[in-house]
DNA sequence: CACTGAGTTGAGCGATCGTTCAACTGAACA
DNA sequence: TGTTCAGTTGAACGATCGCTCAACTCAGTG
């Protein structure tokens, strides 16, 4: 296999390994086994496990971005963001959240992934603001702080799904999808 | 030395080893260095670094929802948010949010840390709640949502402090003080 | 004094980790 | 055909982990 190809796949496989045991649990076996193929061929396109880690969740994080992007494409901003509440909550078995907030963890210990994740946030934020100030647009109304309402939102969407992930917390779906409309109305009723 | 001594001594010591290295990152090794002790010894008094590790995270968490129960005894419930919000933000190094993120985190895959975590979160929201209540009763409001603007405020807090672990983030202490006050006008207003 | 038993030690076990490297394979090319 | 080299293998290495257990210490007791 041509080396871009095989570069591809054995991200892509990574990104599956980590989402399904988490950034801690996963390593380069179960990437190598999974594949079928020798665990020098992983260390043949990446340097280390550290490079190969921060490149699956830098691109799963960017596929996610980009898949909440395409949801909301051509969507009212207020309606988007209602979408973007949904989605959050629908994560079965919160698979995508586990690695993100796993991510966000483990960036004070590993460079590389602190700039992955900055990056990505970064982008988070501009999206959830750029709604947020369409939103207020939209609606005629005035507003000074889309992105502050941007850094709360995406922190509560944070801290909600930190919580539904202890099981056992009273925090379901439902819950915490109501909590993230109400937010919205919050946010956006105060410029009205 | 005693046993129960001991015992206390092991899991105060375990708390500094985790609060300075992570959960993921602390060993058995680094508490029993740390106390001059042989790992024989840990093991003496606890079945296995997970039940350590769970005791450990316990103590640390009552220990703070202790101190900020003390905190804000005796205070009017609005100053005393408003005193919890400055706390939360004041804490040097992260050390404290970055054993609550990672405990939640790690809740996943350890059934003991899960327990620890849904009790220790339990406690805060209901801290959080009776707060907010007192708060809209102090003020004259009547409130239907305190439970609700308790859990939004308690994951707001999570996510804001997971965004500050994330060095190169542009979220400093200031700005997730502003975001939480910000918040907390947002809560108690819509009562008013 | 001898005996007991809780407290303690630390070398060592088995497992697992990321990583290395000498050797092999096979398509491409002269 | 012979040569080359990117692609690939997998045994082996050194580090590190949680944990075990035979052995030791020593205050308390009869």
């Amino acid at each position: 296999m041509s080396g871009e190809d095989r570069r591809k796949q054995i991200v892509d496989k990574a990104i599956d390994v980590i989402l399904e045991k988490g950034l801690a649990q996963a390593a380069t076996r179960d990437v190598t086994r999974a594949l079928g193929v020798g665990s020098g061929l992983l260390h043949h396109y990446f340097p280390s496990w550290a490079d190969l880690r921060a490149e699956a969740v830098r691109l799963a994080a960017t596929r996610e971005i980009e898949a909440v992007k395409a949801l909301v494409d051509g969507v009212p901003a207020l309606e988007a963001l209602e979408r973007i509440a949904d989605w959050v909550v629908e994560d079965e078995d919160m698979r995508h959240w586990r690695l993100w907030l796993n991510a966000q963890d483990e960036a004070h210990r590993d460079a590389l992934l602190a700039e992955v994740m900055t990056a990505a946030m970064l982008d988070w934020h501009r999206l959830i603001a750029g709604l947020l100030a369409k939103g207020a647009e939209e609606s005629g109304a005035t507003t000074s702080d889309a992105d502050d309402a941007a850094l709360r939102l995406a922190a509560l969407m944070d801290g909600l799904a930190g919580t539904m992930l202890v099981k056992g917390s009273a925090m379901t779906a439902g819950t915490a999808r109501m909590l993230l409309k109400q937010q919205l109305s919050l946010e956006c009723g105060q410029q009205a």
